[in-house]
RNA sequence: GGACAGGUGGCCGAGUGGUUAAAGGCAGCAGACUGUAAAUCUGCCCGCGCAAGCGUACGCUGGUUCGAAUCCAGCCCUGUCCA
């Protein structure tokens, strides 16, 4: 039974829900380093950074947790080391709760870099061509090594696009790997008494595949269940037909994590559907690249048509950056390669991140998500500004 | 005045007889980005045309040749050096 039990010096994983509009949930995550208030959006921090943005910054834009990856951060600076160098929390100065990615995704995403059997992941390091294996319990070793406060079960991250028998396939690999990833992070006993585990569903677009491995993972126990194999290039109408279901697959009782999404309106139909949890890196790419999120829709800020804007990006925003720098100053910065315009931008984007996700918070509280949702996507998908 | 070196598409710069509307880079104009191999990647980029195609192009003028950015002559211009 994985019940959220107190320890010494508070509780370990706690989740309450204090409001529901429709299928959308309100909700908070108690956990020892902090509070995460649901639906949250965590900014990703693959290595060790939400890059172009100090931790601090990020935190006072609103975000409540962010993310790091086992994959990564076993290359550099290594599992051990950082462990050594008294976990990752220390290490980059966010002393807030963390998810950390099993590496699952890597799985794919670096699918030319590795072998996959049984017992786990061979990759070739993309940085130097070293062997490392990964298996579900190097997983859960590393990040307990890390310092995890939400730990993700080892999993195959399979393209959407795959024969069915092969979707199959992998998903009894990731829940077999699960039962695993459990009883490694279980192993850990001290680690375990203060952290939490999340499973991850899988089973592409198959709501049967779905069902079966929602409830392999139910009969596992988890503290929190990720909706993964998503938003891997099936399209949003395929995804959000998957979340007509998938949401409801799982526990009522516990968070529901959409891994990897997604774009602004991905999030909004998302939560709509019941989701508590996301990550992306959208909002920190996007940034570096010169894409800014505002309520009518993304802009690239590189074209012409900005370069005498004196408009600042959201002039509305309670966020100093966002209503104070021209769209003329950001076009300039980015054209000329500056890494003032990467910060800024990507400070801009995790601004709006927050705010949606403030607003979607306050809207379920109120009883009017449906016309918060409908209001958005009015103004999202109009000409853009 | 003389000796070398050189003048290529917005810029830099390959190309030394046909496969060249002319490599590559930059700049420019767009697009993409979803559990980060990403401050990245892709497309367009002489004019007209939806296109097939047509027209104009490698300092200028003339010549050699079936064919010239490429060879020859003269001229103009730039750089370095010598007087």
């Amino acid at each position: 039974m994985i019940d959220a039990t107190s320890s010494a010096t508070g509780e370990r994983f706690a989740f309450k829900l204090h409001a529901t509009d429709g299928r959308a949930r309100r909700g908070t995550i108690t956990m020892q380093r902090g509070t995460i208030e649901t639906p949250a959006f965590m900014p990703v921090g693959t290595a060790a950074t939400v890059k172009a943005m100090k931790p601090e910054a990020v935190r006072a834009l609103g975000a409540d947790i962010i993310l790091g990856n086992t994959y990564h951060l076993m290359l550099r600076p290594g599992a051990e080391r950082m462990a050594r160098l008294g976990g990752l929390h220390r290490f980059m100065n966010w002393p807030r709760p963390i998810l950390t990615d099993s590496g699952g995704y890597q799985v794919m995403s670096l699918s030319d870099l590795r072998k996959l059997t049984e017992t786990g992941v061979e990759f070739r390091s993309h940085l130097d061509g070293s062997k490392h294996m990964l298996t579900p319990e190097r997983s859960m070793e590393i990040q307990r090594l890390l310092g995890s406060d939400i730990v993700m079960a080892f999993d195959e991250c399979p393209r959407a696009d795959r024969p069915r028998d092969e979707i199959a396939q992998s998903m009894e690999l990731s829940m077999r790997w699960a039962k695993r990833s459990r009883e490694g992070f279980d192993a850990g006993a001290d680690h375990a008494s203060r952290a939490a585990l999340f499973g991850i569903q899988q089973g592409a677009l198959d709501e049967g595949l779905r069902q079966i491995s929602a409830d392999k993972l139910i009969d596992i126990g988890f503290d929190g269940y990720a909706v993964g194999g998503l938003a891997v290039g099936e399209g949003q109408e395929a995804m959000f037909g998957v979340l007509d279901y998938a949401p409801e697959q799982l526990p009522k009782d516990r968070p529901r994590y959409l891994m990897g999404v997604g774009k602004p309106d991905d999030l909004v139909g998302a939560v709509e559907r019941g989701i508590d949890m996301f990550d992306c890196v959208l909002p920190t790419r996007s940034g570096r690249n010169g894409q800014a999120f505002t309520w009518n829709g993304p802009i690239n800020l590189r074209n012409a048509r900005f370069a005498e804007d004196v408009e600042p990006l959201d002039a509305s925003s309670n966020n100093h950056t966002s209503r104070t720098y021209s769209r003329a100053y950001l076009h300039h910065l980015i054209k000329s390669g500056e890494i003032l315009g990467a910060m800024l931008v990507t400070e801009h984007n995790l601004a709006f991140y927050q705010s949606l996700m403030q607003k979607m918070r306050d809207a379920i509280v109120s009883g009017r998500f449906a016309q918060f949702a409908s209001d958005f996507r009015h103004k999202y998908f109009e000409t853009s500004s």
